[in-house]
DNA sequence: CCTCACCTTTACGTTCACGTCAATATTCTG
DNA sequence: CAGAATATTGACGTGAACGTAAAGGTGAGG
């Protein structure tokens, strides 16, 4: 699979994608999205998009001066809002997306890597149980107040 | 049960909690914090506490003008942390804790308290979702990582 | 009584993640 | 090809959630 870069299930992260299966259209058949495009589908504005290209997080490429999106860029955009809704920070994404990135990295660089994601699995499910917990009580509050409003005075 | 108010398992959040069972002690039982006791034990700074305060999220009483933590106004914090963690805004935070209080309030209140409740869990079933998938590609990631670093050259 | 440690308020500073003009290209469409 | 729609780059503004001094009160101990 290309240069030994890892993937996210679905779509491919990296920059380039072949042709989509039944291979016919030589050069530009990958499919390229404008700013709007992207910030309509995903409910974001554009300042978003060009911000997030500012700080690193996604890097379209150009016709003349216009932003055009591949769709290894829209794959990598619902990774960073899906990384921001459950409460990466940028940066945090940033080096997540790095990480992800086949750089010819020397072995003690890769296990720092796994170590980092490591702790951010822990850091993750110590989250889930938090959400878990949250969840189970906003559930029993609003069992008990519905039971409250079904007994009295109908 | 006092007055009729919901409460969270395990420690009460309303305002005062009768003596602890064995009930010696007439008045003045109730366990008090200062607040850096409690900034340590719950790993905050005495701003944050403060500012906390300022916001309408925690009451605590007065000596003097030193701050008295109560043992609800611990739990208090302590949800306040776990709402914190799971990426509520501290408005978030400060109107379910309201919605806890056992205000008397009237019967179309009380449902639109309902129903906003309804909408948050269902938010937060769709973050658990986006949870469990970073994870899920997390792990991946690490495994697939890992592999590739016990094969080729030891 | 005096110091020391801890508490208080007031107030301005900071970081993050964008929003909001403004002024200017550029690109699509009739 | 003209006009409308959309794009771009600055640059400054904003709200949330605190941080960080500054300038004091207060009480227990030596």
């Amino acid at each position: 699979m290309g240069t030994g870069g890892f993937n996210i299930p679905g779509e491919a992260l990296d920059s380039a994608g072949p042709a989509p299966a039944g291979g016919i259209d030589p050069a530009e058949s990958e499919a390229r999205f404008t700013i709007t495009d992207l910030s309509r589908e995903y409910a974001v504005t554009p300042r978003t998009l060009r911000f997030y290209e500012d700080e690193g997080l996604i890097h379209p490429t150009r016709r003349g001066t216009t932003r055009l999106y591949s769709r290894a860029d829209r794959a990598r955009l619902a990774w960073i809002l899906r990384g921001r809704s459950v409460g990466f920070s940028l940066a945090d994404i940033r080096d997540l997306l790095d990480m992800y990135a086949p750089g010819p990295a020397r072995r003690p660089q890769i296990e720092a890597t796994l170590a980092k994601s490591r702790e951010r699995i822990t850091a993750l499910n110590e989250q889930r149980a938090a959400l878990d917990a949250t969840i189970a009580e906003l559930e029993q509050f609003c069992s008990t107040v519905e039971a409250q409003l079904l007994r009295p005075n109908p």
